[in-house]
RNA sequence: GCCGCCGUGGUGGAAUGGUUUACACAGAGGACUUAAAAUCCUUGCCCUUAAUCGGGUUGUCGGUUCGAAUCCGACCGGCGGCACCA
């Protein structure tokens, strides 16, 4: 027999599937579709990266099963070429983008080729290619018509290092995503895509897709919907009203506040508006610390975004002193800050502050002293302790005392005589009492102690209890506070409190182990603890006038109502910036028409034009006969510090005509960023050669919704929540058949290097699939990238453990010898039912992306007709067909020759066979190891039939000698039994 | 800080309410060989024991259950996402 040469091999099978194109997509047959689809890598200059296998072979072994099983499957490849690294390459070498991406393509084609994956290579597709983006330009095109693409000059997030405008999402930490520099905001004039449009449509179109949850959830978190309310804050100028030069009409100037919690209005106790907030300028003429606020503004105007972001800054602000806000609910007159907690971008730029109930509120207020007051509290009813039914009703005010004492770090407690509990001193608030003066009063008298300190409120509760000593139920609103001894100054207390309880002081770890008779323990706890008393929760209205006693999310809705707001919904997705300043990018097709600006202002004209123009005066898109708009050559790549493209420098392809008026205009000079070549390919796949459409309507139809998506749980967020929103757009205006692109969405972990960290040149644990390959082979390559470990989590490479995967592929090979076809093989009934158990498990594995488990049954299954000295040929192909969609090489070699040696005839290449069935009587086990267990603990096993019914198999637990020691003669209490797996017996002790 | 995921031999992992450690890697012992490589066979958690028996063991502690790696609660550790989004 001749040695395994997976070389050979391999090259064999490829030239022979791709003579035969045997992996072809065919439009339009009557057969049941499958479109596989995988992320187009990126063609760098480094060659394909282990990681890319990792992906690839997955889906390409979903692709071949499901060829086997009778699909028409479309599993194709591309190559998304625009980019920086080719860019900034460029600039190094000074050789042209579009020539070394096509060094680079050849070179990952050749890569990818050598593993053996299924793809059609007829249908692909490079986002570079002129003949490719002229439709990414078209779809530009569609989105500006529709109204959805704006010029806006913002503040953009600009990478000093990279000399880009970066979009929202492609800023981590303050930094960019891809260099790592720090990225400053800079004004600039940028084109923009209204994805917020779309958000409502991305958040419910995820609710119809199966994608693995962590996807959802991110993309969930990244649109950020928020239900809420608007409300408006009246401004007042308090000097202005005895003082009638004042400029501002007092009554019209209003500020806007978005809030979740239009619930806790009555806690507002004072407004904040973000530095960039526009009204700070109307309100020059009224602010007295002008020169303060402005100096303020610029401060933070200069910090980068970093800074800014930071969450362990300390929080900073200035009031802007001599106007006030009115609280809509209480007419208070409140005080209006500047503060850069405050976001300009989200909601309206503008806050109302409540300290009570919001930790970022309360931090800003304790540093300036500003008011807190509860409105919302917890509303608890005592476990140990509930209200009982048909017991009366009572409503209490109480007041709850926690007196603290620093020197012995002991509290102070009252352990009752008459009842079973123990409590912090509390009582009754009395008529027009303040409740801190209440719970002063009420320590002197329960306690004797006078010379206390208050430290500070704890806030509100509401619970409900029984009284027992009243034998009623208590609803009790409670004040609570926290007060430190200052000495031991006393004044005697009356006899009958005597009678009533001992005074104890109980350390904080006596205090936490003994049962407190107050519902409200743990929360009160966790406020002296964390010496916060903001509360977050869900609970009920207190302070808030007409509204008391509402439950919270009730009430939100019925003050909205009242102060005359408006419901609304946030979102935190922004537009997206859709302007890169760098060269190698799909110019965007518009130019820019003075004379065409001017007519935009004539209403006659002006009903002819699209949103677009409406939208954006001037600009003018290209008639779609002259797309594509190709990249024009240029000396030099080099981007520019003044934030202009390279395409800026080039006179004569930047001036040019109207396309409307026939006039002088300029095209413009920014290009796409490389997520629009991205959010679209998979419907070029589907038509890859159109020169007339993007895609013909009716392969489309044929071919989408993609079935099944694989990529990696980097792009949740970027790549698939872009290309959800071009699919929603092209659905919208009937160009695409689905709403939704992909069915199914699934995610593969990362592969680490030997040392268990992110592969990376700078690290050195870059591992080289071209040199694997020409070591182990594609096959082994492949199988050991399933076998690694669970396909959707992280594992760090391991070269030793390739070697496993080797010898398993080299076994295989070896068992061809074996194989025969004459029947002269005893069919042992127990490898038959092995055989069609793993097809099951194979089976059953592959779909749920199991890999590393399916060829662990493949391993058990060679094992054990290794065993035998001659193997059943229907046995061996079962097996090869199992295999072949993981190692697709080596079984079709092993397909091919024992076909050979067996003389069958007109066979088919492996790939093209039917994927095996198993007989479901087969996979059933008739006898079975039954689990004797004594109190839930194995003490037999015996061998039964698989069918075995309770008596019987308590009768045969009962009769080993193991068990009879172990049951020792007591009586059987209860039997437990699962049918065909165990029988457990109980038994006292 | 919030949300999500995870914690099992020397290693990658399997088992999602019923035999912990399938499958593989590394290790140890043996066979073949002049020798090595390759291959094949045996072994393989800890305590106790001469060996068996027995006991313990899925990050820690507690709970539910006849029975928990699996369900619930608290804690410890790790990973990922979001992060002043009102």
């Amino acid at each position: 027999m001749q040695k395994y040469d997976h070389k050979k091999i391999e090259k064999k099978w490829q030239k022979r599937w791709e003579k035969e194109s045997v992996f072809a997509a065919k439009d339009f047959i009557k057969q049941p579709t499958f479109y596989a689809l995988v992320e187009f890598p990126y063609p760098s200059g480094e060659g394909l990266h282990v990681g890319h296998p990792r992906s690839y072979t997955a889906m390409d072994i979903v692709a071949r099963k499901r060829r086997m099983e009778g699909y028409n499957v479309l599993y194709p490849i591309g190559f998304d070429s625009f980019g920086l690294p080719t860019e900034n390459y460029a600039i190094k070498t000074g050789r042209p983008p579009a020539e070394i991406t096509r060094e680079n393509i050849a070179n990952f084609t050749r890569q990818l080729k050598m593993l053996g994956f299924s793809f059609d290579w007829a249908r692909t597709v490079t986002t570079s290619d002129p003949a490719y983006y002229k439709w990414t330009q078209w779809i530009f095109l569609q989105l500006f018509k529709h109204g959805l693409a704006y010029k806006k000059k913002m503040a953009i997030n600009w990478c000093l290092s990279c000399k880009i405008g970066l979009a929202n999402e492609e800023v981590v930490d303050g930094a960019c995503e891809r260099c790592g520099a720090s990225v400053e905001k800079r004004e600039k004039e940028q084109w923009m895509l209204a994805i917020t449009k779309y958000a409502d449509k991305l958040l419910e179109g995820l609710k119809e897709v199966d994608y693995i949850e962590r996807a959802k959830v991110q993309q969930e978190n990244w649109i950020g919907r928020s239900e809420g309310a608007i409300l408006k804050f009246q401004i007042t100028n308090p000097k202005s009203q005895t003082n009638s030069k004042s400029q501002i009409p007092n009554s019209k100037l209003e500020i806007e506040v978005f809030t979740t919690r239009p619930d806790t209005l009555y806690g507002a106790t004072y407004l904040v508006l973000a530095p960039e907030h526009p009204v700070i300028g109307n309100l020059k003429l009224e602010t007295r610390n002008l020169k303060e606020v402005a100096k303020y503004i610029e401060i933070v105007k200069k910090k980068t975004e970093a800074e800014r972001m930071s969450v362990e800054r300390e929080k900073t602000g200035v009031e802007l002193k001599g106007i006030k806000a009115i609280n809509p609910a209480t007419k208070e007159a409140i005080p209006i800050w500047v503060a850069d907690y405050v976001l300009a971008g989200y909601g309206t730029g503008a806050i109302m502050a409540v300290p009570a109930h919001d930790e970022r509120d309360f931090e800003f207020a304790k540093k300036y002293n500003l008011p807190v007051r509860h409105v919302v509290m917890p509303s608890l009813v005592d476990g140990t302790n509930p209200p009982k039914d048909g017991k009366e009703d009572t409503f209490r005010n109480m007041i709850l005392a926690i007196l603290y004492d620093p020197k012995a770090n002991k509290y102070l407690t009252l352990k009752w005589k008459t009842q079973p509990w123990r409590t912090f001193v509390t009582g009754g608030i009395e008529e027009g009492e303040d409740s801190a003066a209440s719970a002063r009063r009420e320590i002197a008298e329960e306690t004797g102690y006078t010379n206390v300190r208050l430290v500070r409120s704890l806030g509100m509760t509401e619970a409900f209890f029984f009284a027992a000593h009243k034998n009623v139920n208590r609803k009790v609103h409670g004040n609570h506070f926290l007060f430190e001894l200052i000495d031991d100054t006393r004044v005697s207390i009356s006899d009958k409190e005597k009678d009533q309880y001992d005074i104890q002081w109980l350390s904080p770890e006596e205090l936490r182990a003994t049962h407190m008779q107050h519902a409200e323990f743990d929360i009160l706890w966790d406020r002296i603890q964390t010496g916060s008393d903001v509360y977050t929760g869900p609970g009920i209205l207190v302070n808030s006038g007409q509204f008391n006693g509402l439950e919270h999310e009730t009430a939100k809705w019925k003050i909205t109502e009242a102060v005359g707001g408006q419901r609304k919904v946030t979102y935190k997705l922004r537009d997206w910036v859709f302007s890169r300043q760098r060269y190698w990018g799909e110019p965007i097709p518009l130019v820019f028409c003075e004379h065409c600006a001017g007519i935009t202002n004539n209403q006659e004209t002006i009903t002819k034009l699209s949103e677009g123009e409406k939208l954006n005066p001037g600009w003018v898109p290209l008639p779609e006969d002259q797309l594509p708009l190709e990249l024009p050559k240029v000396e030099k790549y080099q981007p520019t510090d003044t934030g202009e493209s390279p395409l800026a420098g080039i006179k004569k392809w930047v001036n040019t005509k109207c396309p409307k008026c026939g006039g002088p205009a300029r095209r413009e000079t920014d290009t796409m960023p490389n997520w629009a070549g991205s959010s679209w390919y998979f419907l070029r796949y589907c038509d890859p050669k159109n020169s007339k459409l993007f895609a013909l309507r009716s392969k489309l139809d044929y071919w989408t919704p993609v079935d099944w998506y694989n990529g990696g749980m980097e792009h949740t967020v970027l790549h698939l929540l872009y290309s959800r929103f071009w699919n929603q757009f092209l659905f919208d205006i009937g160009a695409v058949p689905t709403r939704e692109p992909y069915k199914k969405r699934t995610s593969h972990g990362l592969i680490l290097g030997e040392d268990g960290e992110k592969m990376s040149k700078s690290r050195g644990n870059v591992i080289n699939p071209d040199e694997i390959i020409m070591k182990y082979g594609a096959d082994t390559l492949r199988l050991y990238e399933m076998f690694m470990g669970p396909f959707d989590q992280a594992v760090p490479w391991s070269t030793a453990s390739i070697a496993g995967v080797k010898r398993f592929l080299e076994r295989m090979w070896q068992l061809q010898d074996r194989v025969d076809s004459s029947q002269s093989t005893v069919h042992s009934k127990e490898v038959e039912k092995l055989v069609h158990k793993t097809i099951k498990k194979v089976t059953e594995d592959i779909e749920q992306m199991k890999f590393n488990t399916a060829i662990a049954a493949l391993m058990t299954l060679l094992n054990k007709l290794s065993q035998q000295t001659s193997v059943d040929s229907s046995q061996y192909e079962s097996l090869l067909k199992l295999l072949s969609p993981f190692a697709p090489h080596i079984t079709e070699e092993l397909w091919e020759r024992v076909n050979v040696k067996c003389k069958m005839k007109n066979v088919k290449l492996l790939c093209k066979s039917e994927w095996p069935k198993w007989n479901p009587a087969l996979v059933k086990d008739e006898e079975i190891e039954l689990v004797i267990q004594v109190n839930g603990k194995v003490r037999d096993r015996i061998k039964t039939p698989a069918d075995i019914t309770e008596a019987d198999a308590k009768a045969t637990a009962l009769q080993s000698e193991k068990v009879k020691k172990w049951l020792a003669k007591k009586p059987i209490q209860d039997v437990i039994f699962v049918r065909g797996k165990l029988i457990n017996l109980v038994i006292e002790g």
